[in-house]
DNA sequence: CGGGATCCCAAGCGATACTG
DNA sequence: CAGTATCGCTTGGGATCCCG
């Protein structure tokens, strides 16, 4: 059939329903693709190299009808977010900043998708630390994939770089070209450890080629720079012997 | 087999690692109930009445070996959640308020259970509004299950009342009794109402028969006092014909 | 009796082939 | 390019059964 009725959980609850729109399989992947902008179906099919057609077909029918997303109107095969859907950023912002605490090093083939990453830019952003520094542009090239991330002002715009489908309409308003710009060449497991905090914190940028890190442009500083605008806090590995008393939310 | 090698996604991202974590059907809910504390297999299988038995058990068995979940070392049968389990609360909270949006009316048959219900208080609590209101307690009375949650300070701690199994560790300090109590008892649809702010502003307690809740115990002004305490904005209705340019994440 | 494990069937998923 | 159709295989659902 395809379109499939929803099955319930029988309960009346918010992570219930939400679990119902947008809990099945690759659903959420999907989601966090469009939230970084509009894409085609061919698009979606390249970033999550993985999924059967089928399934993505099925998906898009159904994130349809929940509301989460919408054709657009002129392109052809063109998809995007609703206002509901939208509305779902800071569920999956959230669990991108979790994941990332599991993340490991990448798994035999495990690609990295310039969509997945600008969400990561924005799971990592911090505004208040950004709005306390220079406006300045970071260029990433990772696993193959490039983008440009705008950072001025607390506010952050990441764009893909290369040849982009669907011109977005970017609201990179014409602002003047930033006064620092550092271009980087990482490993993922480098973008890792970049965003996390993990270990190698201030030996970073000396260390910066043994982790798969290669700095073609941007003075010293920059990296650091990058750092305060962009981390994730680390969850504490599962303690197996954890004294009594942990229970609620926090 | 039960225990299953997880299907990865074949990408190197924090949500898809979220995703496959705790993405199965079902396992979210799980880690929904867990955030309310400690539970019994037998406590999770009543607050989850379609869910087999089976899939709990193959669930909490996965959710251990992910690191989320961990078995309670004296209560037999008992499960919480570890650090990295308690780490998922942000993201829980957040799809918990967006699928409040879509929340409409209970279908028939489904249940509001009280681990449920005290999550929802959690992930609508206002501490900076709560901090600047007196101390309260507010008691609920929702679809036959019972809970108390007091606010004092910024801080809210909600248990369930009535026969409550696994006595927990509620740090509910022996702070003085409140000096203000509120006990309701609402309605599904008639709570969700509360908490959504939508019609119902201020002809609120004047209606309140109508749509299903009536005060047990409380003066006036403390039903606006909840409201001020636990608001969950809503989304707004998905828009078929929105304009163009929509993308990106906020 | 609570805490699971086993079975069977239906439904969802994945891979491939195919069509407008 | 944007999907649809088909076919095995895997999972979830529901009932039953087992074990301490």
């Amino acid at each position: 059939m395809g379109t499939r009725v929803a099955r319930g959980f029988g309960q009346y609850s918010g992570v219930a329903r939400a679990v119902e729109r947008v809990g099945e399989r690759w659903a959420l992947l999907i989601v966090r693709d469009l939230l970084a902008g509009a894409r085609r179906y061919s698009d979606l099919k390249q970033s999550l190299p993985r999924i059967p057609t089928n399934i993505l077909s099925d998906r898009l029918k159904e994130l349809q009808e929940a509301g989460v997303v919408r054709r657009v109107p002129i392109v052809r095969g063109g998809y995007e977010l609703t206002e509901a859907g939208l509305a779902l950023a800071p569920a999956v912002l959230a669990l991108e900043r979790w994941g990332w605490s599991a993340l490991g090093e990448p798994a035999e083939g495990e690609v990295v998708s310039a969509d997945a990453l600008a969400v990561s830019l924005h799971a990592a952003f911090r505004p208040d630390a950004a709005a306390s520094l220079p406006p300045t542009e970071y260029v990433l090239h990772v696993a193959g994939t490039s983008l440009s991330a705008m950072v001025a002002g607390g506010g952050l715009d990441v764009v893909p770089i290369g040849p982009g489908a669907l011109p977005q309409p970017h609201r990179r308003t014409a602002t003047a070209a930033p006064a620092d710009v550092l271009e980087l060449v990482v490993e993922p497991g480098a973008f890792r450890d970049l965003l996390t905090d993990a270990s190698a914190a201030t030996s970073l940028r000396a260390a910066a080629a043994d982790i798969g890190m290669t700095v073609l442009a941007g003075g010293p500083g920059l990296v650091d720079r990058f750092r305060r605008t962009f981390r994730i806090e680390p969850v504490a590995p599962d303690d197996a012997a954890g004294a009594a008393g942990e229970a609620s939310v926090a």
